[in-house]
DNA sequence: TTCAAAACATGACACTTGTCACCTGCAAGT
DNA sequence: ACTTGCAGGTGACAAGTGTCATGTTTTGAA
């Protein structure tokens, strides 16, 4: 009996599943989150085998925790589910040695023979993401990306600044690297951009 | 039985949902579209007693196709299913007349009882929506969103300013006076605010 | 009809932004 | 030892941005 927990925010989405997965003979579901702090929490006290996970959840992201199972060597396999096809997250995904990583335009169908798979040992990669993974790397460097966050969040240069104990001239300089190499020519639009790439 | 179709454009919701669904007594699945184009021509041919519909698909949102449904005085019953609680959606939903409108932050278990109670002839609507539904209403006039729109696709205001015929000086009004009401101190922060809140 | 709101406009002012040329210091590689 | 690249910096300039006061015109509701 594989034993499994959910990591879901949308409840809709995730009962569903649950329901599925339930069904199959060899698939339990011993838990369910809506949460990244409740998911880290179920998954020490319940030791699942495969924890299902979605990105973007409240309090901890799926790749803070799969990060810190990594750490931790827990044997708990981590597939990630997510509707992002993201280089940037699934380059960390890969770095966090994640089992597997779907996308929510998959098949329900295939769900429950992708977590057998992982079980198995194997790693079950959306072909999408193989294909296209590195095509589209992020051209920032981290304190860029520290930047480009700041100024996302609707902070002035002065600000961005401050707050990093850097000359004004400084933060403007680099903002003007990052529009260079993001091929833009307003902040707002390289805010888009990097958001819409994940390298935010 | 009840016959209903599914229109969905995320596969893994859409292949859950139908999965389950199928799996009451007293209802069908008898037709499943991941656009509304598809979902449109699916309930002039199959007539189904229920269309379960998102509304942001490619093609036609579910509201459009609840809207020409309301025209042709369709019998088949709208149950509009999404993320969104804006209060914009809701009001535009209502005025179509839809028979439900169900968040999917919600159970998926009282779905069947939901599709059960509509084709009874009751309304289900999400009761979040019901009581929040005015209590922040979108702040900006037609015109200010146009401007902010397009601010937020990264034109400069002379760009703006070109693009709907104006001065640059009106467009740079516009933003302030935005701004003001949103209260806050930047077009950016105005941005991220107005596309939180999903009155862009 | 009258009044208020929205839409549109101008000019002026201070500040922010984006660009450029040019500078230092430091930590790899080769 | 030398180059390269990242991090950090300066100063200057043009352009863009945000604010204010002060208008006109149109339009819809009381």
């Amino acid at each position: 009996m594989i034993r499994i927990i959910l990591a879901e925010d949308q409840r809709m989405l995730r009962g569903a599943l649950g329901s599925l997965l339930d069904l199959e003979d060899d698939i339990e579901v011993i838990g369910q989150a809506d949460n990244g702090e409740e998911a880290l929490k179920l998954i020490h006290e319940l030791k699942p085998d495969v924890c299902l996970m979605d990105i973007e959840m409240p309090l901890l992201t799926g790749l803070d925790i799969a990060e810190q199972l990594q750490m931790a060597k827990s044997s708990c396999k981590v597939i990630i589910l997510t509707t992002f096809a993201r280089p940037g997250y699934f380059e960390r995904a890969v770095k966090a040695e994640v089992h597997g990583y779907l996308l929510k335009d998959g098949s329900s169908d295939d769900l429950a023979q992708s977590i057998r798979n992982v079980m198995a040992g194997k790693r079950e990669m959306a072909p999408e993401l193989i294909f296209g993974a590195f095509k589209e790397k992020n051209p920032l460097s981290e304190r860029e990306c520290e930047i480009l966050r700041l100024a996302s969040s609707g902070k002035t240069s002065n600000e961005i600044a401050a707050s990093l104990f850097l000359s004004h001239g400084t933060v403007r300089n680099y903002l003007s690297e990052i529009m260079g190499k993001l091929e833009v020519k307003s902040r707002i639009e390289a805010i888009k951009l990097a958001e819409d790439k994940g390298w935010l």
